[in-house]
DNA sequence: TCCAAATACTTTGACGTCCAAGTATTTGTT
DNA sequence: AACAAATACTTGGACGTCAAAGTATTTGGA
């Protein structure tokens, strides 16, 4: 579905023609939007043979990433910034495979942990190098590209709270 | 549920710990993936007081911008780049509004015309001006940020294959 | 000590997306 | 003219996301 113009430039001209408000605000967004359809495709794409997508294979990473491969299931939310029934319902998944398994923390009866299992660490490795394979999907992005996205969203996810920058760093 | 470290800094860390590649890539897919989480999380809070989140707002304004309002269905998810199951939903559910009504092309009986409706143009422009009254989510892009976000991802999405540079303008 | 409030997770339900398959109609070829 | 292939849309199923409500447990005061 190759279109001979850019659809975002023409909805650009229409939103003016239309004498709308915030027609750069609505480019950004838009080209935001399509960007991120385009990388989930691709790398849901990559991760498909795989047996994973992109939410289990980043619960696995996250996981992973811990000295003993475990992690407390809203610990997993905050990081990853999901919803808790959405690591819910990952885990679940994740657990009917054999890749996590949950097992209940030692001193707090309230809460669960994840824990990568061996088939888990296995199937993550895997993963990781098929979406290194694809660069994660970002082919098209140069060097510098990659870092003015870096950084211009950098600004976004400050401005909307994701974490505060320590007084030392600013 | 605000950090006091960057959550992306700290996966680059970690993959580079893990000797994991593409760490750069990796980085950039985050980030976009991570502002369009923020986006629209922000642009369907505007838009949920006028009735509508994003698809359906995109289908009305689509619909809008055309001389008589209507377009066949399958147009409107091509240039909205979506799948043509999500458009018959969408548009069920702006029918059943009464924002938008089908009708039968004219001359090809496969077609179906979405065609906006009074109350549907009334209702888009709320919208549109609820959506520049939140900068369409952008709030914290700068102007230089916004324009590095479109150029970067334009080259993203030509590799995409969205849209092909007619020879005359390269 | 006791209990309201906070925390951790699960469940249910509403929606959105895509894919694959099914129906109807039109096109392009022989 | 006849028919296979392409096109247009809908349906049904699998999954992902979030919000709201429910259960269990821990915390922090009074």
């Amino acid at each position: 579905m190759t279109l001979d113009f850019d659809p975002i430039d023409e909805a650009a001209a229409n939103w003016r023609g239309a004498g709308w408000a915030a027609v750069d605000a609505m480019t950004a967004a838009t080209s935001i939007t399509r960007a991120h359809q385009i990388l989930s495709g691709r790398i849901d794409a990559a991760l498909a043979p795989v047996g994973l997508n992109f939410s289990r294979f980043e619960v696995l990473a996250l996981l992973s990433f811990t000295k003993e491969g475990e992690l407390p299931l809203g610990k997993v939310g905050d990081r990853l910034q999901v919803h808790p029934a959405s690591v819910t319902n990952t885990v679940n998944r994740l657990e009917a495979d054999g890749l996590v398994a949950r097992k209940p923390h030692p001193t707090d009866r309230r809460t669960t942990l994840a824990v990568l299992t061996r088939d888990g660490r296995r199937r993550v490795e895997q993963a990781a190098v098929a979406l290194a394979a694809i660069e994660f999907g970002v082919a098209g992005l140069t060097g510098d590209g990659r870092r003015a996205v870096d950084a211009a969203i950098l600004e976004l996810r400050v401005a909307a709270g994701d974490f505060v920058v320590p007084p030392s760093q600013r």
